[in-house]
DNA sequence: ATGCCATAGTCGCGCGATAGAATAAAAGAA
DNA sequence: TTCTTTTATTCTATCGCGCGACTATGGCAT
């Protein structure tokens, strides 16, 4: 790979062709005052016809901002992180930032450093946390060593000095629940999602809160642990299934675990709803692609991310954003068979 | 969002602490010759303790070379892109690159300009198309002019200048309709992929050289237009399953709308395999996820892509690299029932 | 002694922009 | 007319680093 260095217009090449003064250049460039209309098409139209993209290099050392913000992510669910990328992406292309997606692993105990130097060689001026990297501490203690201002999506704890995006995940959780309360469901079983995010926890509280206020007691052996991805979701399917009392309904703590519940129900020969109701979380893609389509919890998953942009760019101080979430009701759920209930 | 100026360490600083030159500090960063081990520790040492990271910018505007490399997409498929950029990540990563991930729409009449102002303003000195984006000629335009070495995974077309990494669709499709044909189908339908892809063209004259080959005529009646995504694998299964003699199998030409077709199967009632065998395209996490799992040609979208990064900081000229691809049989196909056999 | 060469330092330009200071002309307000 | 505001210019310093050119050691082989 060896890159040409070839005529690149500059500030000066758009200068002289606009007539101007390289100073003014720079005032249209940077949106300050005291630059008439007439002066700024000119040099609107010079930039036009040299094609001259300023170089955000030149912009980062001279001056104090660099026009990029990073997104920092560790989320293995695909359809999950390309909504939140589309959501980054929507709002930083209408300020004309620059988006630097950068995976991070929250387990690696050099992750603080990791984000440390990506943030030292790139300049960026915020950064947009996507969970669980919204609850990792070095990754947070760097930040605010370095003065970065950032936003966090769906973070766990809220005693940061930053802003952050959410959804009420345990009213979330409770609502489903509820709901497979309410057409008749007793055992539910509940699978949890990865400990590394907060989000999972509040999941089961809300699922444990709307037990409770009915009088069912949690069943420990109705709760499986899971991370999050359809294997673990085969895993606790088949405990719950080799129960002597197996449930009536599997609500899952997003759509990843709930195919893989559908999928051991499928290969058991188990009729679902009408053997078993399995109720996902998210509303991904996912959950429209798979027989049959789940009842799950909608998480505004674009919006949560393009506010979180939105929070960052504006000049507001600090704010916790709670976005209202959705149960939809799709065709994995129903009352239990009247066979199965007790 | 304002981001503060503060303390950071630059090369000077890393000098004087090492007690060496700046000039070697820099030979250091720069693995030149002629520096010894033990300066070298030295310097490394100086540079943990002040937690240096040389800035991008910097040597950008000084050197010749970013440590950048964009990866321009326009792929609709997360589980695909996932995978994609995966790959690209993990060889940047060891080669201590940094790669932007750059989504366009190819059906913009200003992507050319778009990438153009990319590179400009960020410097970037290669780049990795990702298809459509191989077949785009505004954007092919725009880095040849500018000189940017560029590598293309799955192109549809081979008269570039660059090296490419791509799989043999046409091999593929001729495998995977040979199976079912093996197998012994005899009606099987064929959903076309994404216009804007050229492997969509090559899949489909897979699929009707392996028909050609053993006698069975193509009946546009079983071809029908597709866009890689859920909703056209619907549509196109809604009309199979509408003719008078409707296929025994139904070939998607990627998984997504090989999930489309199974949806459609499961709201009819209609057994897969039994009644109907559905076979995917890509083998993305998505074809182990969906019930029946599928039958589906292993494509090594990770390998291609970690090769395609490979070719481009090789130093080799121009290649073309085939990645092998797999038929993967999984419970989605079978021989057709003798009911529906003619 | 002589020369070679690996190692390290000194000096200074330049990349492409930002930004402050000083200046000044034109337009509008008092 | 005079004063102020708007608009624009020229000049220069600066950001952090790479790199070319040159010099200066000191160890080792000849």
């Amino acid at each position: 790979m060896s890159a040409d260095t070839n005529i690149r217009a500059n500030i000066r090449d758009v200068a002289k062709l606009a007539g101007v003064a390289v100073k003014t250049v720079s005032r249209v460039l940077n949106n300050h005052p005291y630059v008439s209309a007439a002066t700024k098409a000119k040099v609107d139209a010079a930039m036009a016809e040299l094609r001259f993209s300023p170089s955000i290099a030149a912009r980062i050392l001279a001056g104090t901002k660099s026009g990029q913000v990073a997104l920092i992510y560790d989320n293995h669910s695909p359809y999950y992180m390309h909504q939140i990328m589309q959501g980054c992406w929507d709002r930083c292309h209408e300020e004309e930032m620059r988006l630097i997606a950068q995976p991070v692993d929250v387990a690696d105990p050099n992750v603080g450093e990791q984000v440390r130097g990506m943030v030292r060689q790139t300049h960026v001026d915020g950064a947009i946390l996507s969970s669980p990297v919204t609850d990792c501490a070095p990754v947070l203690a760097a930040l605010e060593a370095m003065n970065i201002p950032f936003v966090r999506i769906s973070p766990g704890t809220n005693h940061a000095l930053t802003s952050s995006v959410f959804m009420d995940d345990t009213q979330a959780a409770d609502d489903m629940t509820t709901h497979l309360i309410n057409i008749g469901h007793r055992r539910i079983a509940f699978i949890k999602g990865h400990p590394n995010h907060m989000a999972s926890s509040e999941r089961q509280a809300g699922y444990e809160r709307a037990l409770g206020r009915v009088g069912i007691s949690v069943d420990p052996g109705l709760i499986a642990d899971g991370q999050f991805d359809f294997e673990s979701g085969v895993a606790a399917t088949e405990k719950f299934l080799s129960l002597k009392v197996p449930p009536t309904a599997v609500f899952a703590s997003n759509d990843d675990m709930a195919s893989g519940v559908l999928a051991v129900a499928h290969r058991r020969g188990l009729q679902v709803p009408e053997q078993l109701s399995v109720a996902g979380f998210d509303d991904t893609t996912l959950a429209r692609v798979v027989w049959p389509p789940l009842t799950t919890i909608r998480q505004p998953v674009r919006d949560l991310a393009s506010t979180a942009a939105d929070l960052l760019f504006g000049e507001g101080g600090i704010e916790h954003r709670r976005l209202p979430h959705d149960l939809v009701l799709r065709e994995s759920t129903s009352p239990p068979s009247q066979k199965s209930k007790k």
